[in-house]
DNA sequence: ACCGTTACGTGCGGAATCGTACCGAAGCGC
DNA sequence: GCGCTTCGGTACGATTCCGCACGTAACGGT
């Protein structure tokens, strides 16, 4: 692992392995290893083995529901605040869900094996892991309700606000007919509400890429989902 | 921890609990207690300190996400197969989300101090707790994508066949006003629900008490997120 | 026995979202 | 530069669910 334009010699840029000791991160350097995933790719297939766990470093990935019918929904997201598959942490071998990459970008690597040993070695690294687990399972807990009770240009307003976040930059590629299959709505029904946040000022589209123009209208046009996920993330880095 | 009504002396009737090995559950019967909980009753809330862990045995305990306008939605329900709150096997000590009774019983209750010791002393404990937690997260990931995507009968029937497994008596009090609240809808679309589903003969009603007449029905009637969300939590205890 | 409360069946207009479809414009490969 | 593909703006009827509200029936307390 190479130090990714960061203060520390030993910063790697995803956010969970940067909070743990300086020691530590030094130890797990030759085990975590930078992959550059590409848009669409998958990371985790739903019942296979996993055989590593990925840290995000500028990369954007998605864990999707499958419903019988076919449908795709989004139950969480992850970027340099976190790590899939979350259940690694949690003693299981088998994927449970799908996941796959969403904007193309770097990943920290880490085999399974060296993962799981440092689950039992290394105290503050399961302790890290564990507090990222909890967040993740209150991230998908409110999105649970959000799915129920927002609307659907609160929740593109939340997304896109979330996928800026964690690629660290406003302007991003990203599709209508994208976005809807996150959300598990029409495709129509983003671009509607794309074009009201557009309209609004908010953002501007141009054939498949958003630009965030004002942070603060599209946080009003969110829920409230986006901020609490975002500081349950910041909290479990402590 | 008295025996309830089982075949092993040790069994105390939470799945989880008995679910480790007996040597271990023998030893953990001086720190739990049975203690009887009466609906509406609040088991953990929000932002104050977890005393306890609750293992249910016949009550049914729900975790709730109240939103910025007051609306509360079930994110999480708990019988015998799991307990609450997840977040104390993850190191954490306030509780992030509200957590109450919904059908009155008895619960097997740890304190923390306790929980958390097993949890570094006891690898199967730990490891029984760990996979219950990714079953909980897996849930809450499957309701995401359910609110999403399926229509407020299929959830009704669904939130009954989870009751009904979990109070294991195909009869339960449970009032149109209060199932509306948990699935986050009106009490009128709880009202028609229902009242398609007795047409059908699935389930009769009769004043805050509802019978499962025909399960098979009513199976069909639900998404597959009940079978689902079933099949995980039965994962977890092995 | 009476009355207040609770539970729920029902109805109505309106909003949100759906499914589907069509079309034009922008980009890409050749 | 041309044609094909992708992207997204837009429309329309259908459907689901909403908010609200009213009435009736069952139950519980006194």
């Amino acid at each position: 692992m190479r130090a990714v334009s960061s203060p520390s010699e030993y910063s790697c840029g995803n956010r969970v392995l940067d909070a743990l000791p300086a020691l530590d991160l030094a130890d797990l350097q030759d085990d975590v290893q930078i992959v550059s995933v590409a848009a669409a790719q998958y990371t985790h297939a739903l019942g296979e083995v996993m055989e590593h766990v990925d840290f995000p470093i500028d990369a954007v990935l998605s864990v999707v529901a499958t419903l019988e019918n076919g449908d795709t929904v989004e139950v969480g997201t992850v970027g340099r605040e976190s790590f899939v598959e979350a259940d690694a942490a949690l003693d299981l071998l088998i994927a449970p869900r799908t996941s796959f990459c969403q904007v193309a970008g770097r990943v920290g690597r880490m085999p399974i094996g060296r993962f799981q040993d440092r689950m039992t070695t290394s105290p503050p690294f399961a302790r890290l892991m564990l507090h990222n687990v909890s967040a993740a399972l209150f991230c998908a807990q409110q999105f649970a309700a959000c799915n129920s009770k927002h609307a659907v240009i609160q929740r593109c307003a939340r997304w896109l606000l979330m996928t800026a976040d964690r690629v660290d930059t406003s302007r991003f590629a990203l599709t209508h007919d994208f976005l809807a299959i996150m959300l598990g709505v029409r495709r129509a029904g983003v671009s509607e509400a794309a074009e009201s946040l557009q309209r609004s000022g908010a953002i501007e589209y141009h054939r498949g890429t958003v630009t965030l123009v004002d942070r603060a209208l599209l946080e009003a046009a969110s829920c409230e989902c986006y901020g609490v996920c975002r500081t349950a993330f910041a909290a479990a880095l402590r």
